[in-house]
DNA sequence: AAAATAAGATACTGGCAGTAGTCTATATGC
DNA sequence: GCATATAGACTACTGCCAGTATCTTATTTT
């Protein structure tokens, strides 16, 4: 039953240095998750742990679960952080085909990096909890199909894709079939011949039968 | 450093009774693997534990790990024997289209079963490990491949599709689709109303387009 | 200035993967 | 049939980590 109280603020792990003042609410939310980021894309989901956010955060583990349900919850909540706020430019090159490519490409990109393999291994590691998983859905789901209904809609108007394919089924087709590449093959990246692949054996036909 | 031996075969945990001779070989191969079959029925992948493992097998974990590497190791192995061997008969409906729903059931029916959850789960927990990723998918695209070929195949030669559609790609466009949906919204089922759209908006126009 | 609130520090519980060492039943070799 | 090697059985242990509890103390609120 001995417990020692040597205080002194930031003596936690040597991670941080000690601090002048105590942080509070906002402050210190917002600085558990830079934390949280920083582990994740130092030493990915499945090594983060809560003692080393909470050491890198310079706080302690009781004052995170205070804020976040679990482990799974305040990933979930710093992975949200690192998106990039900024809406991306859509591909408009004048030809179908090298719109989906480019988009294409963009979304292999992005799940092979290492925020795609996060990602993966959250949302695997969500699926007991719908709840968290339908945060996460509607941020990846929504973010594809706009995107991919714009160039839809520029090749529609170029008489390139019949109106029927403006629907989200067809628009999100490729990125659909792509993420489920990296779900099988489990994979680093998937090469550019299945992208070329799926955009001209399946897109493409896809589109044009709407027509 | 006290070390007891009571000795006594058997004396586990209460899962085994005693046994009269001591298994060997593949027999004890065989009890272990039955014990990680029912152990992930019945609690899932995730609560499966190595020492529930042993304790059902009547064994000790040292035993299995001279076997298997790891945890997922020996699951892996245990999924592919819960496996059904016999393969199964291939819908024959006259009409692509019931073809292909009945198919699209069929899988859904496998991916909403116990069997299907905890597919995604070990699935999930095994990408950092490329060898037994290759494992699996043999197994499961391979299962999946040549049933769909087969039924475009009877829908070519009756005209309802034409021989350019007879790939890889074009056949499991529909599976694939419906693992992302999985994969995505982390359901236990996906309601009957997207099996059509797939099969209505995506699956069969392409079929129609590779003409 | 007193009371309330929440941060900070530390220790603890409990579970589990994987390992080690020791004993002993069975198989194998002579 | 006996000696030796192999590997199963048992127990214990290490190490890690999620999540909890408790106590002290800085800061805010009243």
């Amino acid at each position: 039953m001995t417990v020692e109280h040597d205080g002194g603020p930031g003596a936690a792990s040597g991670e941080a240095p000690a601090r002048a003042t105590r942080r509070r609410g906002a402050a210190l939310e917002e600085a558990i998750l830079r934390a949280a980021i920083e582990e994740l894309d130092e030493v990915g989901y499945p090594s983060l742990t809560m003692d080393g956010v909470a050491a890198r955060a310079g706080t302690a583990k009781n004052v995170i679960y205070r804020r976040w349900p679990s482990r799974a919850a305040l990933c979930v909540a710093a992975y949200r952080r690192m998106l990039p706020a900024a809406p991306e430019d859509i591909p408009d090159t004048g030809d179908l085909r090298s719109d989906a490519l480019a988009m294409l490409r963009r979304g292999n990109d992005r799940m092979s990096s290492p925020m795609g393999k996060i990602l993966r291994e959250l949302l695997a590691d969500i699926q007991s909890d719908p709840e968290r998983v339908r945060e996460f859905r509607e941020q990846l789901v929504r973010g594809n199909t706009g995107p991919w209904l714009t160039i839809l809609a520029r090749a529609a108007a170029r008489g390139e894709a019949g109106p029927a394919a403006l629907t989200p089924r067809v628009a999100t087709v490729a990125v659909d079939l792509l993420r489920n590449e990296y779900a099988i093959n489990g994979v680093a990246t998937v090469p550019e011949d299945i992208l070329a692949e799926i955009v001209d054996q399946v897109f493409l036909p896809l589109v044009r039968a709407h027509t």
